[in-house]
DNA sequence: TAGCAATTATCAATAATTATCACTGTTGTA
DNA sequence: TACAACAGTGATAATTATTGATAATTGCTA
């Protein structure tokens, strides 16, 4: 038998079964141990299987969940962020309809918010798990979920974004310039909080004071039209155009 | 048995009973108390069991993420599911647009899906997650995000469902009978799981054996619009209805 | 507190793994 | 053809992991 098919087999075998001996597979494929050890090696090391003492399993994929993936972004900056995000999460009344943008800063909001009545609309998947799971009424955005699992943007969303009509929407931001106003890395994500701005009655942008005088791919909002919740905003230029609102 | 498939089963005991004893393992499991000890401890200390004087408990998670929620789903009956997942999935092709609905058997399908062009919208977050790091195109229903954080349902999602249109759609159902047809617990997931089966070309019903001669509370499909995959059916009454795949 | 069950700690036996080495068959080259 | 280089295989011995049994300790319950 070619080493190749032997290997589908097991993978075959492995499938269906969830997990398998080493002794096992020795009598079916009929190869030595050393063999069939050295198949297990092979696909262990492709991720096709899990090898363990004894045989193999089925891989178990790593779920990298929305939240791991988001605190290593969070631990940046971490003192600022929490005062943004937990005078921002203040700002939410029982009456809101509330945009919540994907992202750390936002996503560290959803620590400040509790038992409130308002209703969250998000494209930011942890940001709906931690919010449902506080017991508040979250929507999720309908649309792609990109190579990144964290965030759902596209056509799509934007499409379903247009539907809806917020009184507050919050908003986080790659760069802030007087020129340019708030830039993203994205075309997809820009669009998103492009329309979530347009659609709400007031918008605030998160941002630390690192993002100041930063220049992100694509502008996706004026300056003028948000109010910008940061911890320290050092440009009067800025503070002349629009309503900065320094935590810090 | 390998460690591991043990390790497994004394998780799916706990998880289906909530609690254990050490000598109710060692008979079912034929293994030594030491060993059945030493399995406890691994697992407590990874979190999954909580090991207590006599034997084990389910853990009080503060929150299980959604994985450990539906894992917890997946454990019953896991060698028929993954019979059950494994050919399901095969049945995709590259030109499919698929539709997967939340619940644990659709989500092992998402084990067995690999480098496929195919589509795929889904209304089960997780399954959204696992597919999207597989690197496939993955459509999140929009719409509310229920107190249970695994599932998108309701009025708004079922809006969304309208949109498309499948060549497959992969349900999961509750209980399957020759007069009610297949039934699930709760209204607004039988909203979606009804939309879904009539904006597909063809409708798959994944079942375990389990699932035959229960009635749950809400009808959401005739029998006759499904074809069913199961590992065994024994109504003849149902078999002459509609298709039956009998993967075991 | 006594009595009993459960737990931990330890050790020997067993099973599985790794690291080598020798054998086979294939390929390319002189 | 003869030969070397090579990949794949099987066998063996040395190492390591897992297991089951036992004794000592701890924790429960009356």
């Amino acid at each position: 038998m070619l080493t190749q098919e032997r290997r589908n087999k097991i993978l075959e075998i492995i499938s269906e079964k969830g997990s398998v001996a080493v002794g096992e597979l020795t009598s079916v494929l009929e190869a030595s141990e050393a063999t069939i050890r050295r198949d297990l090696l092979a696909l262990a090391n492709l991720g096709k299987i899990n090898k363990v003492h004894g045989g193999a399993t089925l891989p178990e994929h790593e779920f990298l969940n929305k939240e791991d993936n988001i605190n290593v972004k969070v631990r940046k900056n971490l003192e600022q962020k929490r005062a943004i995000a937990s005078y921002a999460a203040s700002l939410i009344n029982d009456d809101d309809y509330v945009f919540l943008d994907a992202g750390s800063t936002t996503f560290l909001m959803t620590e400040y918010i509790f038992n409130t009545k308002a209703v969250f609309v998000t494209n930011g998947i942890a940001h709906a798990q931690v919010l449902a799971q506080k017991g508040c009424r979250v929507f999720i955005l309908g649309g792609e979920l990109k190579d990144t699992t964290e965030a759902i943007i596209g056509i799509v969303a934007a499409q379903n974004l247009q539907k809806y009509n917020f009184s507050k929407a919050f908003i986080g931001t790659n760069g802030i310039t007087e020129k340019q106003g708030f830039t993203t890395t994205d075309t997809d994500e820009a669009m998103i909080k492009a329309i979530a701005g347009e659609h709400s009655f007031v918008s605030y942008v998160l941002a630390d004071s690192t993002k100041f005088g930063i220049v992100s791919a694509v502008s996706f909002k004026p300056l003028e039209s948000s109010a910008i919740i940061c911890d320290k905003c050092d440009s009067e230029e800025i503070k002349k155009k629009t309503i900065v609102k320094e935590v810090l």
